[in-house]
DNA sequence: CTGTTAGCGCATTCAT
DNA sequence: ATGAATGCGCTAACAG
């Protein structure tokens, strides 16, 4: 290649990088025996010294709209930032993510982006502060975007989240609002952090109207729409909830398909409420009253956050995105009340 | 890092490679190095010499549920071959598609699939071909997956694709059947091949059905619920359409929404068929009639013609899954008909 | 502006 | 079983 042009491999380096005032002369000669040659640089061989330019996203599951809308976020400023950005699943298994990480640290990724939760254990998070400690040393960045980071404050590790708790304190009391009492609660795995964010608002909002919160009401399930199909039935066939508080749009939409095929008719019969608002939410029957994640948003700042970062900046820096409730049509008072004539409060 | 241990890099890389009947004592002392130094193989280093054990997949659009759940295929079956998966959103235009296949050749994948549909000018074509024939010579993959192939038939492509031509056939048939003979198509974007095959199917049944083709009963849009919305109300006020096939379910929920919102009933006042079986489809109101296509077993087979090949197989090969209506709610006899009692045939 | 030289971190001969 | 030497393709420093 450098001979076919008559001219030294740093020349063709240097012209190949972009950076150089090329002189229109030779430049024409490299670019025509890159033509006749179809040469393609070894982006491997570049990054022995120089960026790689490389963003890592980790997802436990791709096909989650929840995860790809953020994806989408995560990619839009990557772009923008002149990076390329490359996503990997987990497929949920934890030993994976720690897998996934150390495989981008070693392709010399710039920065790690691990979006949603995951199950975390003691070990687990160990493991995951000498990985974030190990990106750092690289000079990478760590992540955790819409995921809480429970480990030591003086990790290298950035986040980005949502305030998941008065989300769910909002949700929660919108159902109260209407006149509900008996209000259960599809919750998140136990071992996932989120779901316990989600579960600390709705007992709180319990509380706030005066509700003793009931053990009884509260099913758990992946964030998925069968295991949510699943709980609610029991739910429904085993307490006498007259609203459903989810930790997900997913399981809500499984919700609404247990009470339909229970034979009870959502809002009349039961109210349900979701969380995070993804498109599929508009498209459920009734429309889906939710908790809406600024999705995208919490994407680009978990980009940002990598990217964007000056000397003087903490090893760990946050930023916390607001949510809010959004009102559509699967929220009504509680049958009783409403066959009384009473409105919602 | 190889004297930390006491030994040389050779025996540090043969160790750390595997392949390599370690004595226990050396052995020790190198994982022990390790350890201390949190030292990580530098993976861009060693894919100067030996493969990089990456799949590359690039899809348009990194939230749809379609590419994604293919996605999903794409990625179990790589990771079972023990390769790593990566996707990259082409963010729908043209020239990222090819500049991603180009990165992907630059970092040494050893395959690069293409998954959806995407506007093939003759010179987008003719550029795919030349990246085609530059991943082969570099002894990498291009496979088309849920994309028929338009090019030369030597080029070294493989393709897995659904015979989305007859699925449109089964699914118009399905409304035809039913009574309707005003039966609307929502068509993608001409410039998709994939669309083309759809349109075809369509007017195939109608004229199979004796029903003459009526260009004003076809409107196009892009795949997304949006623009699905927009055409259906085109639709729905310029015509007198009884019944639409869509060209995906995403734009059938874009329909179904639209119906909704001009007073129409779905299925009694209009009937809707939409295309591809994404989850979705079970959760819109009524329950979608769609046109299943296998999206995991699509990823699973492109992943298996990229990966497992030998030398006596051809320089590009092709498999063609089936498609098959899925019947639930969304579909009725004509309301006037319905109106006189007559069943659907 | 461009060629020369050196070295990035690893796998791979060839010796030992 | 392991060390020494060579080369992978590229960029960076240093001439010129």
């Amino acid at each position: 290649m450098a001979s076919r042009a008559g001219v030294s491999v740093a020349t063709v380096s240097r012209i190949l990088s972009g950076a150089y005032t090329a002189p229109p002369a030779t430049h024409e000669r490299v670019m025509q025996a890159v033509q006749d040659l179809d040469y393609v640089v070894n982006a491997n061989a570049r990054s022995l010294n120089t960026a790689s330019g490389m963003v890592a996203m980790v997802v436990n599951d791709i096909t989650s709209p929840f995860f790809m809308n953020v994806a989408s976020g995560v990619e839009e400023q990557a772009v923008a930032d002149g990076r390329v950005c490359l996503v990997c699943s987990t497929q949920g298994v934890p030993e994976r993510e720690l897998s996934v990480i150390d495989l981008m640290r070693q392709r010399g990724a710039e920065a790690v982006i691990l979006v949603g939760g995951m199950a975390e254990t003691e070990e687990h998070l160990a493991q995951l502060t000498a990985a974030a400690e190990g990106l750092d040393r690289a000079g990478a960045r760590l992540v955790l975007c819409a995921r809480p980071w429970k480990g030591g404050a003086k990790a290298p590790v950035d986040v980005v989240e949502c305030d998941m708790e008065s989300g769910a304190f909002a949700a929660t009391s919108h159902l109260l609002s209407a006149g509900h009492t008996r209000v259960a609660h599809l919750a998140g795995p136990h071992e996932f952090s989120v779901a316990g964010q989600r579960l600390e608002g709705y007992e709180r909002a319990l509380r706030a109207h005066g509700v003793k919160p009931d053990p009884a009401l509260v099913a758990e399930s992946d964030m998925t729409r069968e295991s949510g199909y699943e709980a609610a039935c029991r739910l429904l066939t085993d307490t006498d909830a007259t609203a459903i508080f989810c930790a997900s749009d997913m399981s809500a939409a499984g919700a609404i398909a247990a009470a339909r095929d229970l034979g009870r008719s959502v809002p009349d019969d039961l109210s349900v409420v979701g969380f995070d608002d993804i498109p599929l939410a508009e498209d459920l029957y009734p429309r889906l009253t939710t908790v809406h994640v600024p999705q995208q948003e919490l994407g680009r700042s978990a980009t940002r956050l990598a990217l964007h970062r000056r000397p003087m900046d903490p090893p760990s820096r946050r930023v916390v995105l607001g949510s809010h409730v959004v009102v559509r049509q699967s929220v009504a008072p509680p049958a009783r009340l409403n066959a009384h004539g009473k409105a919602d409060s």
